[in-house]
DNA sequence: CTGTATCCACATTGATACTG
DNA sequence: CAGTATCAATGTGGATACAG
């Protein structure tokens, strides 16, 4: 009971909500990808290489419908859709960048604390 | 094979490690009780109401690992354990505010374009 | 009190094949 | 080209019981 409360706090808490879809296997790489500039859907598809697919569409489905992404398909014969951040999206990438920056600076320290933790004793 | 090598690659960027760790369950919200004080491991149970005893120790072992967090046992008869943030951790705590920063002044934009998503056309 | 090990259920994700 | 559906494998997280 107590646990089912404290779970959907947790799941309606706005940075909790925020930091959840960040760690997404695809999020930030498509954030990143997006914020140099609009991309067509094949494009990403090829620029990701690691993503299905299937994960591409759905992760990009959940970020339009968060309005951080917004879709557009230039339909001809040949379907054409391109994705880019929206204002909020680019906000969004922003925020993120802050913490990338201090992962890049940060790293080092992390991996030798690792090593010690490993090696030591 | 470009695949695999693509994977690799995300797993050793640096931004991607630690956003892929805030998005851990439980580090988020671990890294925001530890930073309003050390706590002991019965008390991280209590406020955490949602998360197992395993969950708790696999993450703060992680935690710990990484060098964020540090575990000092106050060792009597009755284990006595507290975790408390390390600089390093309290770094990542203070990045990771700025985005539930950006999260908690624009969850009603996340909302409003999900319920427009949703509800229109 | 704190931490570990085992077992199991569920959610996530990728491969594949198929539709506009 | 873009997107969807289905299925199977995998990983993650929780309950429980146990050890230091």
């Amino acid at each position: 009971m107590t646990r089912e409360a404290y779970l959907t706090a947790v799941a309606a808490c706005p940075g909790h909500r925020v930091l959840d879809r960040l760690g997404d296997k695809w999020v930030s790489l498509i954030l990143k990808e997006l914020a140099d500039g609009p991309r067509r859907s094949g494009e990403l598809h090829r620029r990701l290489a690691g993503a299905s697919r299937k994960m591409l569409t759905q992760t990009l489905r959940g970020l339009e419908r968060d309005g951080l992404v917004a879709r557009a398909t230039t339909g001809g014969a040949p379907s054409r859709v391109e994705y880019r951040l929206t204002p909020l999206g680019a906000g969004l990438a922003d925020a993120m960048a802050v913490v990338v920056a201090w992962a890049e600076a940060h790293v080092a320290d992390i991996d030798e604390a690792r090593a010690s933790f490993d090696g030591n004793c």
